[in-house]
DNA sequence: ATAACCTCCGTACTACGGTACGGAGTCAAG
DNA sequence: CTTGACTCCGTACCGTAGTACGGAGGTTAT
């Protein structure tokens, strides 16, 4: 563990630099607090942290909610992050519905279109 | 058809006035070109172009491959929209496999915390 | 010791999809 | 004939999630 940079971290976590100082001012990561010189340095925990923002974020968390997911962890706050899990499965159930129907429509418009009989393309056509 | 105005239109299209006037500015509505006192006036055909673009929408294009589609509509260009439509499925699929993903995560989460033996929650706990 | 590269910091800019605002004109009803 | 509701129009602003830029300074390699 030679001390990470800023750097360092981004590329562990795959972002950039700039995306961890925009963390760091939403309060998503903290701020090293002794500046040595040549940059401050980060551990393995604030890894594990931008590593579960990503997480998290792949659930569809806003960075927001993330900082309030974050914020229950202080207070251990499991009942409102059960809520909050549970808002979020619902949201995604529907999500995930929709783009579903979305996508069979679509699939059927591009094989009808395909089939291509005579008329309009169904694609476009839907405005005729 | 009693002329529908502006504000007619966007009620049918269930969007706002500035909503339309937004799309007019993208060029994914027509501004009609008599423009009547009183205000211009509006047909069938633009709440169908309308909907059209909020069905689009939920199939995940975005206002400017929108305006792409309209586009080709005047060109009557199938083989392009159907790579469009092709283009999109995959993304489509591939959202909803990412969506199925986290949800099944995130539900997993939810369930070991409600279980809620010792330990942290395990919503929370991911990065300790 | 000097160049190349890093750090920190603030500010500004991007894309996307709207939403709001203010002024000027028009129209129907009271 | 004034009030209120509507129209048009341009411009500015919003939230979300970054990305870029430029300067001041510290560090590392030659």
């Amino acid at each position: 563990m030679k001390a990470m940079r800023i750097s360092d971290l981004a590329k562990a976590g795959k972002v950039g630099v700039e995306t961890v100082r925009f963390y760091q001012r939403k309060g998503l990561l903290q701020v090293p607090r002794g500046d040595a010189p040549g940059g401050r340095h980060y551990g393995p925990d604030d890894l594990r942290r931008l590593r579960y923002v990503k997480q998290a974020q792949t659930a569809g968390f806003t960075l927001a909610e993330i900082a309030e997911l974050i914020d229950l962890d202080r207070t251990d706050d499991r009942p409102r992050a059960r809520d909050m899990a549970r808002e979020r499965i619902a949201a995604l159930d529907e999500q995930i519905a929709q783009l579903t129907a979305a996508r069979a429509s679509l699939a059927k418009l591009a094989s009808d279109c395909a089939k291509g009989g005579e008329g309009p393309c169904p694609i476009l056509a839907a405005f005729a």
